[in-house]
Order: structure tokens, then C-alpha cells, then sequence
DNA sequence: CTAGTGCACTGGTCTGACCAGTAGGCTGCA
DNA sequence: TGCAGCCTACTGGTCAGACCAGTGCACTAG
């Protein structure tokens, strides 16, 4: 007893090492998006390994949303923009795999949207409230076009909140779980009978949450669009998952 | 014109083709986790495609937190129960590459922790009550211990929170943005000289939050949650984006 | 009945090959 | 001289076949 003590080993992988190291270089800007990888056969001599290892280790930066290859490009894989691609792949599987309810995507999409609706309030420009008036007001001319472009409008509006907000976490959760709560309803509302109620009502909300913002009430903001948002989709949560949606208003 | 309207075709990769159909095997829960898939050289066979074309499949897979193969396990990969660890991961990447800052994360954890507050004080059970005054108790015998303890102890708490709000998205964000914002500052704080000050002001901070959250006044307990978030992390944000911070409480 | 051994099979890696697609230089025509 | 179109060198995607170290299980010897 009392010798040096041995830490168990983790055998790493080859394409691992290689994952890691590119890692590196694209998150710490060494490499910037739009420059390029070498080509794969070139990176088998640098890192001394088969091309079968390079292409798992490509294949697994894809997979994280880092790089992109293309067959044919002579110029080897391409560093990409973060987007939340990924974020969003893997929250999608979450709410596919781990029965991530509707009304638990509802809820927290009432938390992001009330709190950007609440920093909204104290820091947005001019610019970002005209941008808002604008989506309502496209919102409006939607209402008889059809439930798409009332949608997009929407989205606008909401986004146009989320920049508001000067959060890009918020920003990207909300359009990350937008998108997933949109897909799982937007069928039922877009077949519902009473949708053209449901959309100048949506209307009447935004414009006092907007009201709102501009006035610099950020309470007042957020308590109006959690409302807003519970009223939109309550219909379609299930009765026994409601209770839990009330919790978050006042 | 007015003849049938072709759409580009998308050239799809034969790895592509298998991890779609191998991941809606186990989303829509045809494959279960705990349970296997056939070895790579049996895969081959299925899919008709060379083995090096299954493994990059496997890896893109395994890269989503889906699978994990083992060296030499004669069962096959085996296939995992859905961890936020792809969520996290691809996080961190927005966090190190997309100049997410601190004061960023910060203001989200609040946001987050606030919310998970207001629904707890509604839906706790008493055993989540008593595992939150464990969570204190295990916090105040670690004031002497160490900074490690210690934040164990505080993270043990708002787990226990962030459980009783009833919303596995609320955990799961709570859980990533955590453990990004503890890796940016857990050193500083380690290293603070008023560290101790700092630990029993925060260790009064939770017990008037929980009381809030024992009394089931949610607006009360997420108010003191974002405050007391705010005392424990002010000091590490960047001047100029505290005042966003502050634009959250009241 | 158990401790130990051997084997069949696994995943990780390598080599080497072929194909279709791309970009950029080259050729030849106007 | 200018440009359209072809050529070629190279790319990524895929395949085939091979070797190795490691694993679990059945079998064997005690």
C-alpha cells in the first residue's frame, strides 16, 4: 500500500484524437468558417492514419454541425457557421425519444418568451419596434391568405422579441423549440374551423404585448405574452397536462 | 410551362440512408434502449453496403448519443437511453465558438432558475422539500470542507428545483447551462478570498428561496431565485453586461 | 462445482481500389 | 482577342479484403 496509484486507462480511438483536434482549432478560431480542411487524403499523411479513420472522424464533426464536404470539391471540407442545427437535432430526438410532452415544450416556450418580452421592454431599439409593428401588421394582411403566412408573420414578431432581448441563448431556444412545438401543431391549427377567430385574437394579444414593450413595462410584457401564448395553444395540450401551464400565470 | 414541376433532386449518401432508418428504429421505439443492434458485418449484409459505409453510420449515430459500440463486445452497439449529452455538447460549441458570453449564460440561468422556482413552489411534493433541505444542510457542513462540496451540495439544490418544476426541458437546460457557466468561473470563485462570506450569504439566499418555495408564493420564490443568482455570479460579469443582468430583477 | 483455458466473434484500423462529380486550365473556334 | 467547350487532376463516396486486440461464453480439467 502507499505505492503510486494507477489511474485506469480510457482507451481513445484514433478518429477521436482527430475529432478532437480539428475541434480545437475551429472553436478556438484558428480555423474560421469558410476556410477549408485539407483534403482527406492529405490529412491521412498529417495525422498518420488511414483514410478510413479521417472520413469517421469527418463524419462525426458533420454530424456536430462544424464542417461540410462535398463530393467533388477540390478544396477539401468547409468550416462552417455555428448554427443550432445541431442544438436542434438533438433537442428534436429528446422530444421524440424522452416523451417530451407538448405541454412541457408549451411551458417552456412561455418562460422564453415572457422573459424575452421582459428584456424586450427595457432594451430594444427603435429599429427592433418597427420590425415588430411591421409583423403584426403582416400578421394582419395573413389572416386571409391562409395559416402559413399567418404563421411566418408570427415568427417574425417573435423573433423580432427574441433579438430584442439581446440573448442569443433565448434567441436560439426559441426558434429550437418554435419550430418543434410548430410541428407538432401546426396541422391541427391550421385545420381548425374557428382558426380565423384564433388568429385576430393572436392579433389583439401581440399588439398589447407590443404596447407593452414599447411603454418600457417589462411585467406587463411578459405576463401578456405568457397569456398570449397559453390561450394560442391550450387547445391543443391535453386537459391533465393544463394545470401545469396555469402554474406560470398569474 | 404548366407541366409537372420537377424538384432538385438531393443526392443522399447510403450512411445517410442508415442512420435514418436505424434512428427512427429507436425513436419511434422499435428498438428500446439497453437493447443491441446487429453487428457491423451483420449490418452490412442488411443495408447492402460495404462495412466501412455501416461504421460511418455508427459513428454519426454514436456522435447523436444514440448508440455506443464497445471493442470486442460480442452483443453489437448497444443501443443508449437518450442523455442530454449531444444537447450538451453542441452547447458548449455555441458557447466557445458563437462568443456566448458569460453575462449571456448567466442571465439564462436565471431565467431558468426563476421559472423552475415559480412552478416548484406550486408542485413540490414533500419529499422534494425535504430533499432540498438536504441540499442546505449538505451545503452548510460544506462551508469548512471546500468550494468543491460546496457547489456540489448548491447544484444538488437546484436540481431538487428544477425536478419539482415538473419539466424535463427546465432540468435539462438547467443541468447544461450550469455546467458551462460553473467551468467558466468555478476557478475564480475557488480562488476568491471572500469565498466563505460568499458561500454563507448564499447558503441564506437558498433558505429564504425555499421557504418562498415551502410556502408555495412562486412569484416570491422566483424573484429571490433570480437574486440571489445574480449576488453569487455579479462579480465575475463583465461591467458592461451587467446592467442586462439587472434588467431582470425588479 | 469451480477455476482456467480456448475459441469464435467483435469493433478499430489499415491498404488499395474504383467511381462519379467538380474546378480550373487548356484548346480551338469565332 | 475573347469565349465556349472539353480535359484532366483531384475530390469525396463506396467497396473489398485483411489484420489485430479485446470480449464473452462454452468447454474442460481439477
Amino acid at each position: 500500500m502507499g505505492g503510486p496509484r494507477f489511474e485506469p486507462v480510457r482507451t481513445v480511438r484514433a478518429y477521436e484524437r482527430i475529432v478532437e483536434q480539428i475541434e480545437e482549432a475551429i472553436e478556438s478560431g484558428a480555423l474560421r468558417p469558410g476556410e477549408r480542411l485539407p483534403s482527406e487524403r492529405d490529412l491521412m499523411g498529417q495525422f498518420s492514419v488511414s483514410r478510413s479513420t479521417v472520413r469517421e472522424a469527418l463524419r462525426v464533426l458533420q454530424a456536430r454541425g462544424l464542417v461540410r464536404s462535398r463530393p467533388g470539391d477540390p478544396h477539401g471540407a468547409e468550416v462552417l457557421p455555428f448554427s443550432p442545427a445541431a442544438l436542434h437535432k438533438s433537442m428534436t430526438t429528446l422530444a421524440r425519444v424522452d416523451e417530451l410532452s407538448l405541454g412541457e415544450l408549451v411551458q417552456f416556450r412561455m418562460v422564453l418568451d415572457a422573459s424575452a418580452n421582459l428584456l424586450a421592454a427595457r432594451l430594444r431599439t427603435q429599429e427592433q419596434l418597427e420590425e415588430m409593428d411591421a409583423a403584426i401588421a403582416a400578421m394582419r394582411t395573413a389572416v386571409s391568405a391562409g395559416y402559413d403566412e399567418f404563421s411566418a408573420a408570427d415568427v417574425a414578431f417573435h423573433d423580432a422579441v427574441a433579438r430584442a432581448s439581446r440573448n442569443k441563448l433565448i434567441q436560439i431556444c426559441t426558434d429550437v423549440v418554435r419550430s418543434i412545438v410548430l410541428n407538432l401543431v401546426s396541422e391541427k391549427i391550421a385545420a381548425a374551423p374557428d382558426r380565423e377567430a384564433l388568429m385576430r385574437r393572436s392579433i389583439r394579444h401581440h399588439e398589447e404585448v407590443l404596447a407593452a414593450v414599447r411603454a418600457g413595462d417589462g411585467p406587463l410584457a411578459a405576463r401578456l405574452a405568457r397569456q398570449s401564448m397559453y390561450d394560442y395553444y391550450v387547445g391543443y395540450v391535453p386537459e391533465d397536462e393544463r394545470p401545469a401551464l396555469r402554474a406560470l400565470l398569474d
